[in-house]
DNA sequence: TGTAAGCGGGG
DNA sequence: GTGTACGCTTACA
C-alpha cells in the first residue's frame, strides 16, 4: 500500500545485522506514524594507482574490534565509482560497513594505511535524506505495509520505498510551548539543590482550541482557571509527563528549552524517579544537564522540538533590532508584547513564606509560554523555509549556524553533481587557516557637508553575484587553461576558469535563480491579494543563504574553503565600485559617497534621466548577473566629520527623500541611553535641515537650549537609561548608573546584570554620580541643565551644525555666527 | 598588544 | 552521535 505523509523527526537504528531509517511524520489524515527503511552506512576511499586486487583482499578480511557496539566494524561490501572532487573527476570506491558507527572506525583504519577517505563524518539520517532527496517537512510518499505488531506509541509502517511528491507542508502542526520556574535564593542556578516550582503549558490542539496550564505543587486560593494543583515535585513531573503524552504534540517549543527546562526537567526526574519515556519508542527524554548550556541540545524521539531561541541566535536575530536575545526583548520586537513584570528573586521566599503571593507568578509563568508558542507559531515558516532550501531536520536546521547551513545545502546539491565532499580541516591545517585573513570592502571617505539632489545607485547581491558572474570557487581557482584571461583585478596572482562553469559558483547561481522566480511569483500573488508569507520566508532564506556562500568560502572551518576566493570577491567588489565611481565621473556626475556596494552621485547640473543614462551604460558592461540598480533618489543628504579630526565619517549619514521620509545610518546618539531630549531634539534639527531650512534649524536648538537652562523640560525627556551588566560589587568606578543601582538595591530591590536602571542628574555640587537621583523622586525642574547641555544636548547636535559651520559656542549663543551654510 | 577565560539564554 | 568547535567582550600578563 501507499501512503502520504509530512516527515517531521528522525532516528535510526540497527537490528539483527541491518540499519533503519525511522522516519516520525504526520500523514495527510493527520495521524502521526513512524515509517522505517533499511539503509546501508557508507563512505569513499580514493582509488588513485592501489592496487586494487590486494585491496579488495585486505578490505574482506577488515575487523576492527569496537566497544560498545553491536559488533565489531567490517566491510560490507564495495563498488568502484567516478566522482568529481574539487574540479577533477577520479575514480573512488564506495565501502559499506555494517552499522553507522563502523563508518569512523573503518575509515580511521584505512587512512592509517595511507589511503584517503572521504565524506566518513556526515550523519547517516542526513546521507539517507540527501541522497534519496527526502525533505523533512515536505509531502512525501511510502510505498510498503504496517506492521500490526507495532511496539512504539504510532503505528509502524514498514517502507520498501519511500520518495518526494512536492514541497507542500503540513497544513496544521499541532504546538506545544513549556516554560518551568524554579526556586532559586542565589542566583546561581543549582539542579540538584532547587526543585521547580511550576511548569507552564500553552498550545492549542487539531481543531485550534486553545490549551493553557500552570501545573504547581502549593495550594493557594485563586480565581484561575488553568492553575492545577499536586501534591508535591514528583507529581508535578508525573503530570506534566501525562498531559505531554495526551496532548501529543506534534512541536514541543520552549525559550531555551535546549539549555535550561528540559535539561532541568530531566535532572529532577532522575532525582526524584520518575521515568520520562515520552519517546514515541518509549525511550527517555534526552538533554544535556552538564557542559555549555549554550550548545545543549534536548529531544523526545518522535517530537520535533524546538527552541525557539536556537533559532533566532543561529539564524533569525540578524533581521531583527535587538541585540540581546532574551524572551523579552525577541517577544517585544516580533510580537509586541512584553514579559509581565513581577520579581523573580522573591520567588522562593514568595514560595516558602507567602502562597498567595504565587498567583502572580503564575500568571507570568503562563505568559512566558504564551509568549514563546507565539514566537514559534511567527518563525515557524522561517525554520519550515531554511528546512526546505537545506534538506535536513527542522530540528538539526535551527541548531546550525550559517557556515553549516551553506554547507549543508552545498552538500545536498553536491549529490546531484556526482561531488565529493573535501573533508574538513583537523589539526595544523586549521590553525593555518585561522591565521589567514582578507581584505574587506572599500568605503569612501566623505567631505563633510550638505549635499543636495542625491542619487543612490547600489549593485544588487554583489557579493554572490561577483561570485556567480567570475565563476569564483575552489575549482576554478588557478586553472591551467586561464591564466592570462581569467586574473583578478588588482589581485592578479589569483586567476579563475573562464571556460566552464564549476560546482560552487553553479550551485549559488541556481539559489539566486530560484530567488528571482519567486520574486515574481510574490508580485503576482500580491497583485492578487494573496497572503505572501510562506514565499516572503523562503524568499529571505534564499538570500541569506546566498549571502553567506562568501563569508562561507573564508571560513576556516568549512570543506569548500577556498580563501583566494573570498580575497578575489571583495577584490572584485573593490575593484567595481571604484571604476564605477570613475565612471560616474567621466560622465559629469560628482561623487560624495560609497560604501561597499552603494554609490552615491550628486546630480548638479544634470537630469534624473542622465543619471538612468549612466546607470543603463555601466549595466552594459556588467558581466553575468551583476547589475547597478537605481535604489533612490533623496533631495539632501548631510555627511558629518569625525569627532575626532575633520575628517569625513564613514558610515554616518541622514537622507531625506522627496516624500519627506528620512533614511538615517549610524548616528550614535541615537541610543537607548541617550535622554528623550538627545534623542528628539536631534531628529527636529536633523529633519529641518535636510528640509532646507537651517535658521529654523538653529533657532529650534537654542529655543531647546533656553527651555533646558531655564528648568522648563518636563522630568521624562530627562530620563538617562543604561544597563547593568555585571555584579554590582565587581564594578570598579562608580558611575552614576551603578550609584544609581546601589540606591535601588538600599530600597530592597534587586539589581541584576542585564537589568537597565533610570536617572536624572539633579541640581548641587559634587560629583554627577551624588546628583544621579531616581526619577520618581526628581521634583520639576529640579535637573541640572548644564549637565545635560554638554553630556546630553550638545554631543547629540554639534557634529551636524559643525558642517554648517556653526561651532558649539556659537550654537550658545556666545558667539556671532561666521559660518557659511553652504552647499556643496 | 596579545592570548585566555567567560558569557550569552534560563530562575 | 558516521561527535565536536560560535563570536564577541573582558581580564590579565
Amino acid at each position: 500500500m501507499e501512503i502520504k505523509f509530512y516527515p517531521l523527526d528522525f532516528t535510526y537504528q540497527y537490528k539483527d545485522g541491518t540499519t533503519y531509517i525511522s522516519i516520525y511524520g504526520k500523514t495527510i489524515q493527520n495521524e502521526s506514524l513512524c515509517i522505517v527503511q533499511p539503509y546501508r552506512p557508507f563512505f569513499y576511499i580514493k582509488i588513485d594507482n592501489l592496487d586494487t586486487k590486494k585491496l579488495a583482499e585486505k578490505l574482506k578480511d577488515l575487523q576492527v574490534e569496537a566497544k560498545y557496539n553491536p559488533e565489531n566494524a567490517k566491510v560490507t561490501g564495495h563498488e568502484p565509482i567516478e566522482k568529481e572532487l574539487l574540479g577533477k573527476t577520479q575514480l573512488f570506491w564506495k565501502v559499506y560497513v555494517n552499522y553507522p558507527k563502523a563508518v569512523p572506525i573503518i575509515s580511521r583504519e584505512i587512512a592509517s594505511w595511507g589511503i584517503e577517505c572521504y565524506e566518513k563524518d556526515i550523519l547517516f539520517v542526513h546521507r539517507y535524506l540527501r541522497d534519496n532527496n527526502i525533505v523533512p517537512m515536505t509531502l512525501t510518499k511510502a510505498v510498503g505495509k504496517f506492521n500490526s505488531k507495532s511496539s512504539l506509541r504510532v503505528p509502524l509502517f514498514e517502507a520498501e520505498k519511500v520518495q518526494p511528491l512536492s514541497l507542500d507542508t503540513p497544513p496544521n502542526l499541532k504546538i506545544l510551548a513549556v516554560d518551568i520556574e524554579t526556586y532559586a535564593k542565589e542566583k546561581i542556578i543549582n539542579f540538584d539543590k532547587n526543585p521547580i516550582l511550576m511548569i507552564a503549558l500553552y498550545g492549542a490542539d487539531e481543531n485550534g482550541k486553545e490549551f493553557k496550564k500552570v501545573l504547581t505543587w502549593k495550594n493557594f486560593s485563586h480565581d484561575s482557571d488553568f492553575i492545577e494543583f499536586v501534591s508535591d515535585e514528583t507529581q508535578l513531573l508525573q503530570q506534566f509527563k501525562e498531559i505531554l503524552l495526551h496532548f501529543k504534540p506534534d512541536i514541543l517549543t520552549g525559550y531555551f528549552s535546549d539549555g535550561f527546562d528540559l535539561p532541568y526537567i530531566l535532572y529532577r526526574a532522575n532525582k526524584l524517579g520518575v521515568k520520562l519515556d515520552l519517546g514515541a519508542d518509549y525511550s527517555n527524554l534526552q538533554a544535556d544537564t552538564r557542559g555549555d548550556a549554550q550548545e545543549r541540545e534536548a529531544s523526545i524521539t518522535g517530537t520535533l522540538h524546538l527552541d525557539v531561541f536556537k533559532f533566532v541566535r543561529n539564524i533569525f536575530g540578524k533581521n531583527l533590532k535587538t541585540d540581546s536575545y532574551s524572551l523579552d526583548a525577541v517577544s517585544e520586537e516580533i510580537l509586541g508584547d512584553k514579559k509581565k513584570v513581577v520579581n523573580l528573586d522573591l520567588l522562593a521566599d514568595t514560595w516558602d513564606n507567602n502562597v498567595d503571593g504565587l498567583h502572580d507568578y503564575c500568571i507570568y509563568n503562563l505568559h512566558d509560554a504564551h509568549l514563546t508558542y507565539r514566537l514559534c507559531l511567527k518563525l515557524l515558516y522561517d525554520m519550515i523555509e531554511f528546512t526546505k532550501i537545506v534538506g535536513l531536520p527542522t530540528f538539526d536546521v535551527i541548531h546550525m549556524r550559517f557556515s553549516k547551513l551553506v554547507e549543508s545545502y552545498i552538500l545536498k546539491r553536491a549529490v546531484e553533481y556526482n561531488v565529493i565532499a573535501p573533508n574538513k580541516p583537523a589539526g595544523k591545517e586549521m590553525d593555518q587557516r585561522m591565521e589567514e585573513t582578507f581584505e574587506g570592502a572599500f568605503v569612501y571617505e566623505p567631505i563633510p557637508g550638505l549635499y543636495k539632489d542625491i542619487v543612490v545607485f547600489d549593485f544588487r547581491s554583489l557579493y554572490p553575484s561577483i561570485i556567480t558572474s567570475h565563476n569564483i570557487g575552489p575549482e576554478s581557482f588557478s586553472c591551467d587553461c586561464c591564466k592570462e584571461v581569467g586574473k583578478v583585478p588588482t589581485l592578479e596572482q589569483y586567476w579563475f576558469c573562464t571556460q566552464d562553469k564549476k560546482f560552487i559558483p553553479n550551485v549559488l547561481e541556481h539559489l539566486i535563480n530560484i530567488r528571482a522566480v519567486l520574486k515574481k511569483e510574490i508580485k503576482e500573488a500580491k497583485a492578487k491579494g494573496e497572503n505572501t508569507l510562506m514565499l516572503e520566508a523562503r524568499s529571505w532564506a534564499i538570500k541569506t543563504l546566498a549571502n553567506s556562500f562568501y563569508g562561507y568560502l573564508g571560513f576556516f572551518g568549512a570543506r569548500w574553503y577556498s580563501i583566494e576566493s573570498a580575497r578575489a570577491t571583495t577584490a572584485y567588489a573593490r575593484n567595481y565600485i571604484r571604476t564605477t565611481m570613475a565612471k560616474a565621473e567621466e560622465h559629469g556626475f560628482k561623487v560624495c559617497y560609497g560604501d561597499t556596494d552603494l554609490l552615491f552621485v550628486l546630480l548638479g547640473d544634470k537630469t534624473l534621466n542622465d543619471a538612468l543614462k549612466f546607470q543603463k551604460e555601466v549595466n552594459a558592461v556588467l558581466p553575468g548577473t551583476m547589475e547597478l540598480e537605481l535604489e533612490n533618489y533623496f533631495t539632501r543628504g548631510l555627511f558629518v566629520a569625525n569627532k575626532s579630526n575633520t575628517k569625513g565619517a564613514k558610515k554616518k549619514y541622514a537622507l531625506i527623500s522627496k516624500e519627506g521620509k528620512m533614511k538615517i545610518t549610524g548616528f550614535e546618539m541615537i541610543r537607548s541611553n541617550s535622554s528623550l531630549l538627545a534623542k528628539k531634539t536631534q531628529e527636529k534639527v536633523l529633519r529641518l535641515i535636510l528640509e532646507d531650512h537651517i535658521p529654523e534649524a538653529l533657532s529650534t536648538l537654542q529655543s531647546e537650549i533656553k527651555k533646558l537652562l531655564a528648568g522648563e523640560v518636563p522630568l521624562d525627556q530627562l530620563i538617562i537609561r543604561t544597563q547593568i551588566t555585571k555584579e554590582l560589587n565587581s564594578y570598579s568606578a562608580i558611575a552614576p548608573h551603578v550609584a544609581i543601582a546601589w540606591q535601588m538595591v538600599k530600597r530592597g530591590e534587586v539589581v541584576s546584570p542585564g537589568s537597565t536602571v533610570e536617572y536624572i542628574i539633579t541640581k548641587g555640587k559634587g560629583l554627577v554620580r551624588d546628583r544621579a537621583k531616581i526619577p520618581v523622586d526628581v521634583k520639576a525642574g529640579d535637573y541640572d541643565a548644564e549637565y545635560y547641555l554638554h553630556n546630553q544636548l550638545l554631543p547629540a547636535v554639534s557634529s551636524i551644525f559643525l558642517v554648517l559651520g556653526y561651532s558649539e559656542e556659537q550654537l550658545l549663543g556666545e558667539k556671532k555666527q561666521t559660518g557659511l551654510g553652504k552647499f556643496f
